[in-house]
DNA sequence: CGTATTTGACCCGCGC
DNA sequence: GCGCGGGTCAAATACG
C-alpha cells in the first residue's frame, strides 16, 4: 500500500483493518499536522492523498490547495463554495495559475486519479460559462455524494472496529480478573499446603476454576507455574530435544528455556513478582520473551507425546520470532549483546549469505539472532532474534530485547489468544508501533510467527537526531543508556514502546520500572494528562488509556510521535540515509559486541560476510 | 596462546 | 525413501 500510486485510494487505507490477517502491514498514516490526526480515524483517504504530491504541479501550489482542502473534512462537504473561494485566491495571488489550482482540487476529490485533463477543462469552463459551471456543480454533487458514501462507510467500518475492539478488551479485562483470582486461589492453597498439608484436592480446586484464562492465554507450560526454579524433572521431561543426538547444549538450553518459561507463566499471573533471582531486567526481559525460546527448541514438541494442547501452543511460543529490518552498512545492528559467530549459511532465494549468532553473555543463553541481508535491497539489514536471555542485559541492550520480546509476546498474545486472527493481528498491528508507520508487520503465514520491525520507512528521521536521553528507557538502575552515542540505537524508541505496550497486551511484564499497571489498575484515558507527564509515564497511561478505548490509538499515535520525534514528517525521502547513519553510530559507539561490528573491523565482516558471498 | 571466525559436515524436518 | 533446505556443530583457521 506504501506504493500505491498517486490518490489512488487503497481499501488498507479506508479502513486499515480490514487486511488480511496473515499479513499485515501497519499502515498508520502517520501525519503530525494536527489536522490529519484529527481526521485520522474518520477520513484517512485524506491522508495518503495529500502524502503523495507525484503531479507535475509545483509542489508548493498543490500542498497548500491540498493541505487547505483536505485538512478540513467539512470543507468538503461544502465543497462548492469552497472550491469557487480558492479559485478567487489563486487568481489573486498567481493569477493564470488558476486553473492548475483547480486541476488539484478535481483531483483530490477524484480520488481516483493523479491526473484528468478532462478536469481542467471542466473547471476552467466553470469560471465563464454557466454550461461548464452546472457540469462542474453536478460532478461535485456526484463526488460529494461519493465522499458521503464513504465516510459512512468508514463510519460503519469505525463501529465495527470499536465493537471488535471493545470486545478484545472485555476479554482481555476479564482474563486478567480471573488470572489473579486464580493467583489469589493459589496462595491461599499454598497456605492451606503449609497449615494443614492437603495439597492435592486443594491444587485441583485451585486450577479447576481457572483453566479458562491459562487456555486462552497460555503463553507457556503453566503446569508448574508457581515455581521459582522449576524442578529439573519437570523440565527436562517435556524439554527433550534430540535426545539421542549429540547436541547436548541445545537439551541444556531448551531446558533452562522450559524454566524460565514456567516463570513466565506463573509472573503473568503475579505481575509484581519480579524479585526471583538477581536477573533484574535482563530477566524481566527474559520474562516477557517467554514465546520466544531458543532455535533449537523449536523441535521439540515432536519428541513430547504427552500434553499435545501445550506442545501446540509452546511451539507456536517457541517460533515466534522477531525480525528487525534497518538500513545498515556494517554486518550487524549494534543491540547491546554480545554475539558470537557459530555459523554461516546461504539460504535459498538470497545471495547474500545468512550469519547466525549466539548470545554469549551468559553460558547457556539461548538466545540466538540470524543476520541477513536484504535480496532486494543489500542495504537492509533484517536481524532477526529468537529466544530471550537468561542473564542481566547490559542497558544496551535493554531497548532491543524489549523490542523483541514485547513484540513477540503481542504477537503470541494475538496469534494464540483468540481465534480471531484478524482482529488480533490488527489490533497488535496498531498497537505495536502506532508512533510509526509501515513499521510493524506480522505474517502468521511464515514457518514461525514472525514480527517484523520495518526501520527502513522510518516516518520521522529526526527522532534518531534527538539526544539519547530523549529516548531513555527509564530503567532505575540504568541511570545512563548511551551516554556518548550521537544517535540512540534503532531499538530504543522500538523497546521503549513496545515495552510499554506489552503491558496492556495483558501480558507477563515485571521488570523493575513500574510494576505492571495493567493489571491491577489500568490508568484512566486522558492522552492530555498523558502528554504532561515524563515519558514513561505518558506512554503508561497512554497504554492502558487503549485498553480503555480502541479509538484512542489514534490519538496515542500522535501523541507518543510528537513526544518520541517531535513531529512526523510524512515524507520519508531520506529515511534510508538516516536510519543507516543511525545504525552507524549506534555500531560505532558501543563496545558490547564481540562480533566485528566496531570500527576497525566492519569493513573486513562485511566485505567477507556479506559482499564478498 | 587464547579467542573468535570460518566452513564443511552433519542433523533434522518437511515435501514429494 | 529421497532430496532439499534450515540450523547447528566443531575442526581448522585467523587474529590480536
Amino acid at each position: 500500500m506504501d506504493k500505491g500510486g498517486g490518490l489512488t485510494i487503497d481499501s488498507s487505507e479506508i479502513g486499515f483493518f480490514v487486511t488480511k490477517p496473515t499479513a499485515i502491514k501497519s499502515s498508520f498514516l502517520t501525519s503530525n499536522h494536527p489536522k490529519w490526526k484529527h481526521d485520522l480515524m474518520d477520513f484517512p483517504v485524506n491522508l495518503n492523498c495529500r502524502d503523495e504530491t507525484a503531479s507535475p504541479v509545483p509542489s508548493d501550489e498543490k500542498r497548500i490547495d491540498e493541505m487547505d482542502f483536505f485538512s478540513d473534512k467539512n470543507r468538503l462537504k461544502d465543497f462548492d463554495a469552497k472550491a469557487s473561494t480558492i479559485d478567487i485566491k489563486k487568481e489573486d495571488s498567481h493569477g493564470g495559475v488558476a486553473p492548475r489550482l483547480n486541476l488539484d482540487v478535481n483531483t483530490g476529490l477524484h480520488l481516483l486519479t493523479a491526473n484528468n485533463g478532462s478536469d481542467q477543462s471542466t473547471v476552467d469552463d466553470g469560471v465563464s460559462p454557466n454550461s461548464g459551471d452546472k457540469k462542474a456543480k453536478s460532478e461535485l454533487a456526484a463526488l460529494q455524494s461519493e465522499l458521503d458514501r464513504m465516510n459512512e462507510e468508514n463510519q460503519r467500518l469505525k463501529a465495527m472496529l470499536s465493537q471488535v475492539s471493545n470486545n478484545y478488551n472485555a476479554l482481555q479485562m476479564h482474563l486478567v480478573t480471573l488470572m489473579q483470582q486464580q493467583n489469589r486461589k493459589a496462595e491461599n492453597t499454598q497456605e492451606h499446603e503449609i497449615s494443614d498439608g492437603k495439597l492435592e484436592g486443594k491444587k485441583q480446586d485451585a486450577g479447576g476454576g481457572p483453566m479458562v484464562p491459562r487456555q486462552f492465554m497460555d503463553l507457556g507450560p503453566a503446569a508448574t507455574a508457581d515455581t521459582d526454579e522449576p524442578s529439573q524433572s519437570s523440565s527436562e521431561g517435556r524439554s527433550r530435544d534430540r535426545s539421542g543426538s549429540p547436541h547436548n547444549n541445545a537439551v541444556e538450553v531448551v531446558s533452562k528455556e522450559y524454566r524460565q518459561q514456567k516463570n513466565n507463566s506463573s509472573n503473568e499471573i503475579v505481575p509484581f513478582d519480579q524479585d526471583k533471582g538477581d536477573f533484574g531486567e535482563g530477566r524481566g526481559i527474559g520474562r516477557e520473551e517467554s514465546p520466544n525460546q531458543g532455535w533449537a527448541a523449536n523441535k521439540i514438541p515432536k519428541l513430547n507425546p504427552s500434553k499435545n494442547a501445550d506442545q501446540s501452543t509452546e511451539a507456536t511460543m517457541r517460533k515466534a520470532r522477531v525480525s528487525v529490518r534497518a538500513r545498515s552498512e556494517a554486518p550487524m545492528i549494534t543491540d547491546g549483546c554480545q554475539w558470537r559467530k557459530y555459523g554461516q549459511k546461504m539460504a535459498k532465494g538470497n545471495p547474500c549469505p545468512r550469519a547466525y549468532y549466539r548470545c554469549t553473555m551468559a553460558a547457556g543463553c539461548p538466545v540466538r539472532k540470524q543476520v541477513q541481508r536484504c535480496a532486494e535491497d543489500r542495504s537492509i539489514l533484517i536481524t532477526t532474534y529468537e529466544g530471550n536471555h537468561n542473564h542481566p542485559l547490559p542497558p544496551a541492550a535493554m531497548a532491543m530485547a524489549s523490542t523483541t520480546s514485547a513484540a513477540a509476546c503481542m504477537l503470541l498474545s494475538g496469534s494464540m489468544s483468540s481465534a480471531d486472527g484478524l482482529i488480533n493481528s490488527n489490533f497488535l498491528t496498531r498497537t505495536l508501533l502506532p508512533c510509526s508507520s509501515s513499521m510493524a508487520t506480522i505474517s502468521a503465514s511464515a514457518p514461525f510467527p514472525t514480527v517484523t520491525l520495518d526501520l527502513t520507512h522510518n516516518p520521522n528521521p529526526l527522532q534518531f537526531q534527538r539526544p539519547p536521553t530523549q529516548f531513555h528507557v527509564p530503567f532505575p538502575n540504568q541511570p545512563q543508556t548511551f551516554p556518548s552515542q550521537p544517535a540512540p540505537p534503532l531499538a530504543q524508541v522500538f523497546g521503549q514502546t513496545l515495552y510499554n505496550q506489552s503491558k496492556f497486551s495483558g501480558l507477563q511484564i515485571s521488570q523493575d520500572v513500574e510494576p505492571a499497571q495493567f493489571v491491577n489498575q489500568p490508568p484512566p484515558p486522558q492522552l492530555h494528562q498523558a502528554q504532561q507527564t515524563s515519558f514513561a509515564d505518558t506512554v503508561s497511561a497512554a497504554t492502558a488509556a487503549i485498553t480503555a478505548d480502541p479509538n484512542f490509538t489514534a490519538a496515542l499515535a500522535a501523541a507518543i510521535t510528537s513526544i518520541i520525534g517531535g513531529g512526523v514528517r510524512p515524507t520519508n525521502n531520506s529515511n534510508g540515509n538516516d536510519n543507516s547513519n543511525n545504525n552507524n553510530a549506534a555500531n560505532n559507539s558501543s563496545g558490547n559486541t564481540t562480533t566485528s561490528n566496531n570500527n576497525s573491523n566492519n569493513n573486513k565482516l562485511s566485505s567477507s560476510n556479506f559482499a564478498g558471498n
